[in-house]
RNA sequence: GGGCCUAUAGCUCAGAUGGUUAGAGCGCACGCCUGAUAAGCGUGAGGUCGGUAGUUCGACUCUACCUAGGCCCA
């Protein structure tokens, strides 16, 4: 007789190996013909909605980590809304328009673009665009995420340009554009501004001069000691060509700052800077007469060197002690921080400089020169008139312009910007920041601070691959168009036709018939070049996706980007909301930090400790990166390397075999007819169901909460701990041997079932591959879906625990570790090899006896030894226990023979003459298997 | 340089309101099994909690500073 026949041995074809990447393809295939995701939306409607509106990736190159980080964890959060009941639709979209794609357009085209119309050149862009909208989106699709992919919205969709437009025109209509000058990197070769991703840093000679500015304020009152001095205060710079443009000094508040005197001449310094300035302008003799404050100077004011004008003593943090005197010259118009500080003076954002380079008509001595060849005439006039203290030249890092190469200037242009203080608009979006929730809490904190201090919005910029700013001049007088009536007669335009309309159209053909100016009545208008700052557009992607459609309700539940977006979309969409609704956008927002290497560093592509995801998904597969993601606490930065995936990808076979031996079990498990009610199971069955519905309910609170680590590291544990190693363990002996219909075999696979099926639930958000290709094998239910994305998760069932029989259990497990501790001792010794060679004999401490006593019948099982006694027995030490107090423990050779099928010691193997290798138990299962015999 | 954040075993995470020998899983080492087998089981070795100085009877947990790193600004 075959022994083995007459065992239920496991079977399935739920293969061990995962074959991830090439299995993947197939359940995403399975997934789009079978339109999951609609049957999802239709099996939710009327759920309670949950929102999450997506922040567009920008569309100018394949997805990395980072893109891929985020698209996983927006589906772990819509999944798991919508396992819990949720109607929680995921629409996704891209930011189609910007400098990043027409750059890469830019460098494509090179020269030929010259000869081509803004038209033409959008044209590029678009598809250029539109391209990497596709690869993005098949990108994303094979990670494994469900969304409406056929229908994304794109900024560059008429009917989203038109919303933009809009938009722009709420802000127009409360008065909050207006138009002022701020510096720009500028060539003069291409006269064209650039952004900072258009500028190359490169060697570069500049003047390196130190200036004296006459005192000119009386500082008797706050400097006695000074007064009737010649007093200077010493600047330096090395763009002597922006001196005209000069109007105020500025000193660091905090820093302590000299007088020195230097023969007749008393010159005001940085006291840190002193002796490096003196020995560039050869003081031999110099004497410090006073030591202050640069707080105590604000306000007073200077003489221009060489220009009949004041120039302000101001405070400003930028200043620093690295180099020059600590008496910073300051032109608004031709420095971003001497812009945005000379903005709390009052300044004027000075530029004398046009868009040849050249100086402008009113510039004393050197109008019509350009620049760059200014520098030396400038010093010259300075060393005549006796203000120039040192002169020299350096080599330093300077912008040049990444086309032509030459070097570029800061200068200011006219730009549109957005006020933050007209209608409050700073203070009501701080209160709106109030009203949100923050996830992590700190981070309402760090938007609300940038919120408070960020300078005005300004949304214009010089280039040809965006939405307009949808404002016209009039021919006459010069004066701007700024009419949300007129904004909205094009955004209607830019609805049928696209913003391109704007680049083909007349000014006339975009206007209102009859319209004329305001100022003069003129009735001939230019249209404005700029076009408006891509993070308007995507701010403005709730207006334009949300409200629309009753499954997408405005404002939105949720928005979840990574930590850098607190000064990018998060702000932009709250200043939009707010300006046009007065409301946030949404409800809560969560930030994920960024991902980092092995160590904690930031990844690039030269440092060679770059991966792509590419890499992880062709030889791992996706669902690694969804566990990785999963497993990491995202609210830090997130650390990957290739051993943190090795890591994961088998932490990821150990769940995976877990199910797979479940599966194994139940090939002969009929739910419908083999399911036993609580009550008919064994008492090990139901502590195994309790524990599943203690971790159902940690799992759905780790979801419901955002903690998607709590959930991995809970089914990690659950699936090795619980399961693997103590659970399924104990039940081999009675799967395997027992009578297949027989009540302990059901007893374990309906528990078994009722595991495996919830765990698959539980798991499809993250491991939405493997818990999909498990449902699969898990026998059929009742009303059981087709997809597991189409269940729910399970039911904690907490109200069913007996919290009684756990603690029982709780330390039945206790005394195994303790008797495992004696059984590795006795291994060791080659006393045994297999647990069920042995003999446990338990020498119990008093309060152990009543439980043993309960249980001893099963300590075999539990223990999986071939017996179990109490008492102290004989020979040799036995072991003591660290962890229960009193206990001891002895090892014994099992007593009998080795049962061929149940493999347990039995003096009863033998007994029977038929099956004399069998022991009494397996006698009695094989006469019922096989009643002919 | 500024704002915000992070720093617990090789890896990923736990460690309310400060209080016994700092925990888990994985990995690793060694061993067992060969009826979950490119699996399963067991035992064990690994941290003094980034550093320094404080507060306290007592700090991984509070304070300051420093170091390393991240995001955003400059």
């Amino acid at each position: 007789m075959d022994i083995r026949s007459t065992l239920n041995l496991p079977k399935t074809d739920f293969k061990m190996k995962g074959d991830l990447p090439q299995r993947e393809p197939h359940f995403i295939e399975q997934w789009e013909k079978g339109k999951l995701y609609q049957k999802i939306r239709k099996l939710r409607q009327g759920g309670k909605l949950f929102v999450l509106h997506d922040g567009p990736p920008y569309a100018n190159g394949r997805i990395h980590l980072g893109t891929a980080l985020n698209k996983i964890l927006k589906d772990l959060v819509v999944k798991s809304k919508t396992m819990m009941g949720y109607n929680s639709p995921y629409l996704p979209g891209w930011d189609c328009h910007g400098l990043p794609i027409e750059h890469q357009v830019d460098k494509i085209l090179g020269d030929k673009k010259k000869g081509m119309t803004k038209v033409e050149i959008r044209e590029e862009c678009r598809q250029f665009g539109e391209k990497y909208v596709a690869v993005q989106r098949d990108e994303f699709k094979r990670l494994g995420v469900l969304g409406e992919w056929e229908k994304p919205y794109l900024t560059l969709h008429p009917s989203y340009e038109a919303t933009i437009v809009n938009q722009f025109g709420k802000f127009l209509e409360k008065g909050n554009v207006y138009r002022g000058y701020k510096p720009v990197h500028w060539c003069i070769h291409c006269r064209t501004a650039l952004a900072e991703a258009e500028v190359e840093y490169m060697e570069h000679e500049s003047p390196s001069i130190y200036v004296a500015f006459p005192l000119k304020s009386d500082i008797s009152q706050k400097l006695p000691s000074l007064s009737g001095k010649r007093l200077y205060l010493l600047i330096w710079t090395t763009t002597p060509w922006t001196l005209p443009a000069n109007l105020a000094v500025a000193l660091h508040p905090a820093l302590s700052y000299v007088a020195v005197e230097v023969g007749e001449d008393v010159f005001i310094v940085a006291h840190g800077l002193l002796e490096e300035t003196a020995a560039r302008c050869r003081w031999k003799d110099y004497k410090i007469l006073e030591t202050f404050k640069g707080e105590l100077l604000e306000g007073l004011h200077c003489r221009h060197p060489f220009i009949q004008r004041d120039s302000l003593i101001i405070l400003a943090d930028h200043v620093t002690l690295e180099q020059g005197t600590g008496c910073v010259h300051t032109a608004p118009g031709h420095g971003l921080e001497d812009f945005l500080v000379s903005g709390k003076y009052g300044l004027e954002v000075y530029n004398p400089v046009g868009d040849d380079g050249r100086f402008i008509e009113k510039v004393e001595y050197f109008a019509g020169m350009e620049v760059f060849e200014a520098n030396g005439p400038i010093c010259d006039l300075m060393e005549r008139l006796g203000v120039l203290l040192f002169r020299q030249t350096v080599a330093h890092s300077y912008p040049h312009c990444w086309r032509c190469k030459n070097p570029v200037i800061f200068r200011a242009t006219a730009q549109w910007f957005i006020s933050l203080e007209t209608n409050q608009l700073r203070q009501k979006t701080l209160e709106e920041i109030r009203k949100a929730n923050w996830l992590p809490a700190w981070g309402e904190q760090r938007i609300a601070s940038m919120v408070a201090s960020r300078p005005d919005w300004c949304i214009s910029r010089q280039r040809a691959w965006g939405v307009p700013i949808t404002i016209f001049y009039c021919q006459k007088c010069h004066q701007p168009l700024m009419d949300s009536r007129v904004t909205n007669w094009a955004a209607d335009i830019f609805s049928r036709e696209g913003s391109n309309a704007w680049f083909i159209k007349e000014a006339h053909e975009l206007l209102p018939p009859g319209t004329t100016c305001p100022h003069c009545g003129g009735s001939t208008f230019s249209k404005e070049k700029d076009i408006l700052d891509v993070w308007f557009e995507s701010g403005a992607s709730h207006e334009a996706v949300l409200g629309h459609r009753s499954d997408l309700p405005w404002p939105c539940e949720l928005y979840l980007e990574g930590s850098d977006q607190y000064r990018g979309w998060f702000q932009s969409s709250l200043l939009i909301a707010v300006q046009s609704r007065g409301q946030a956008p949404y409800r809560t927002v969560i930030t994920h930090g960024f991902f980092v290497d092995g160590e904690g560093k930031k990844m690039s592509k030269s440092l060679g400790n770059y991966i792509e995801p590419d890499e992880i998904i062709d030889q791992y597969g996706a669902e690694i990166l969804r566990l990785w993601v999963s497993m990491m606490d995202y609210r830090e930065d997130m650390r990957i390397s290739h051993e943190i995936i090795a890591r994961i990808a088998e932490s990821y076979r150990k769940i995976r075999n877990t199910c797979r031996f479940i599966l194994s079990n139940l090939y002969d498990f009929d739910p419908q007819s083999h399911l036993l009610p609580l009550e008919e199971l064994s008492e090990l069955d139901r502590w195994a169901l309790f524990r599943f519905y203690q971790l159902t309910d940690r799992i759905i609170k780790a979801y419901d909460s955002y903690e998607f680590h709590t959930v991995y590291h809970s089914i990690n544990n659950f699936s090795a701990v619980q399961m693997s190693s103590f659970y399924l363990d104990i039940l081999k002996d009675r799967l395997y041997t027992s009578a297949p219909d027989s009540p302990g075999r059901r007893s374990a696979q309906t528990v078994l079932y009722l595991i495996i099926d919830g765990l698959a639930r539980l798991m499809a958000p993250i491991l939405s591959f493997t818990a999909e290709e498990v449902w699969q094998f898990i026998p059929s239910g009742e009303g059981k879906p087709e997809s597991v994305h189409l269940s729910a998760f399970p039911e904690p069932q907490l109200e069913r625990i007996d919290q009684e029989l756990i603690s029982r259990w709780e330390r039945l497990i206790a005394l195994r570790q303790e008797v495992y501790k004696a059984l590795e001792i006795a291994r060791n010794n080659k006393l045994i090899g297999h647990s069920l060679d042995a003999r446990v004999i338990l020498s119990l401490p008093e309060g152990w006896r009543g439980l043993i006593d309960q249980y001893l019948k099963q300590l075999p099982e539990i223990l999986i030894v071939s017996a179990v006694e109490l008492g102290d027995g004989e020979g040799g030490e036995p072991y003591h226990s660290t962890e229960i107090e009193g206990l001891s423990i002895r090892v014994k050779k099992a007593e009998g023979d080795k049962c061929e099928r149940c493999w347990n010691y039995s003096p009863s193997v033998g007994d029977n003459r038929q099956f004399p290798i069998l022991c009494r138990r397996c006698v009695s299962v094989v006469k019922e298997i096989l009643p002919h015999l």
